[in-house]
DNA sequence: CGTCCATTTGACCTAATTCAATACAGGTGG
DNA sequence: CCACCTGTATTGAATTAGGTCAAATGGACG
């Protein structure tokens, strides 16, 4: 139960506290924490740190959605990874000393908390908790990563852009009426990026989907009627 | 500089000493570790662990080839990583008290060095820098899953294919004369699933790489000719 | 109302999956 | 030593999915 005017700890208001990486800071680092606590805003569309770019800190999103994207050389891009409130990144730079290995570009309009690097290398210093708690962020990465390689090999693209944009709606649907709808909030090839084909592809696996009756898209206005059954990979065929 | 005489730690004698994630350990809590530090030899094809078990304590590849691999519902599996010596297994139940979330074997004649749960946990609480060792293995381990999901996104199953047999042939193969030889640790389903095809495109796949005379095989002995030009992903043409 | 960019569609081609059949290797017992 | 068996590996043929390049469409915005 964060109280704004009993605890001063920086997150105290922040809905995720009680999972921040931070919580667990006693009273003597908290001045200290929050000394080089800074608050972001980033409109859409906004690039936080390029691939390459020096760390400055461990970074909390606070609000709105963040895309972590890899560059290749050939001038193509692999969506790692899209970061939600109460969600740590560059923890990877920030841990180890090196340069960011993915862009991180604000596809909403966002907050993001950042701790300063010498801050926050001497805080974590002083709490090993905190340390532990990082050690939990990255293995949620690994989980994530793992489930992602698996269904690589194992669902066909149909499905896992299915699952895709199950779980997008989940994040960012409301219900109306006996559907729900939500504003995609990728483009058609952040989305390709996400699942590992070309837009092009993309572009017909949507069409498959949306002939199945799986859902409606116009531009990036999504509806999705409720079933009743739970959602099945693939299993649905189209009525003819 | 590890000295089995002066130098009681446990993994003294370790080629991998001083990487080794418990290093950092002070003299006083040596006894400690020592004490519950166990080896075991694992024969070629042994399970050490199986996916759904329970963390046994932190686990540390000291010899061989340990698999680790996902089984899905389907009954097929996905090789999700090949562990060498030096390497740490099982981290994540370890930090998380979850269930393995992979199962574990052994490819080759192996020996791991196991530091039991409870006494590998008070030695972490105690020792900061273990904990944040043990961190940059989770580092490590992302980097190779980021490395591994951007190469299924951007490269041809048959440059994959390459690419995994060259870090084989670096891994376990001895030049002799002008070629380098190497007996395969892994079958050829293991793979397929380490790429992500099923066995017959992997067969497939190996006769092409072999007919673009990148090497040749009968069973598991592989045989590599020294290239002068360094070897490119399905660059190279049939002579035809 | 046109411009620019994102998206979709079409046609063609290559690669991978599937299922079925065959070959092969490593052991076992006669 | 050979015949046999079993699991592993390869091959073939037919089908489907995905990639590529090029062209058409559509939407957002000045």
């Amino acid at each position: 139960m964060p109280d704004t005017v009993q605890n001063p700890h920086p997150c105290a208001n922040c809905a995720f506290y009680t999972q921040s990486v931070w919580e667990p800071v006693g009273e003597s680092a908290i001045a200290a924490l929050a000394q080089q606590f800074k608050r972001r805003d980033l409109p859409k569309g906004q690039t936080l740190w390029d691939q390459g770019g020096e760390n400055s800190g461990v970074t909390c999103v606070s609000k709105g959605l963040i895309a972590l994207r890899s560059l290749r050389p050939d001038g193509r891009s692999t969506l790692l990874r899209l970061a939600y409130p109460g969600e740590i990144i560059g923890i990877r730079s920030f841990l180890t000393g090196r340069a960011h290995q993915t862009e991180a570009t604000a596809l909403l309009p966002s907050r993001v908390c950042v701790v300063a690097r010498n801050r926050a290398t001497r805080v974590v210093r002083e709490n090993p908790s905190v340390l532990s708690r990082l050690a939990i962020r990255c293995i949620d990465e690994i989980d994530r990563n793992h489930e992602r390689i698996i269904a690589t090999a194992s669902l066909p693209n149909k499905a896992r852009l299915a699952s895709l944009l199950q779980r997008l709606m989940d994040a960012h649907g409301a219900q109306v009426g006996d559907t729900y709808q939500m504003r995609l909030p990728l483009s058609r090839s952040d989305l390709a990026d996400l699942i590992g084909v070309q837009s092009e592809t993309l572009s017909r696996l949507m069409g498959r989907l949306a002939k199945d009756g799986r859902f409606s898209i116009t531009g990036r206005e999504v509806v999705m009627p409720i079933h009743r059954t739970p959602r099945q990979a693939g299993a649905s065929k189209s009525a003819q």
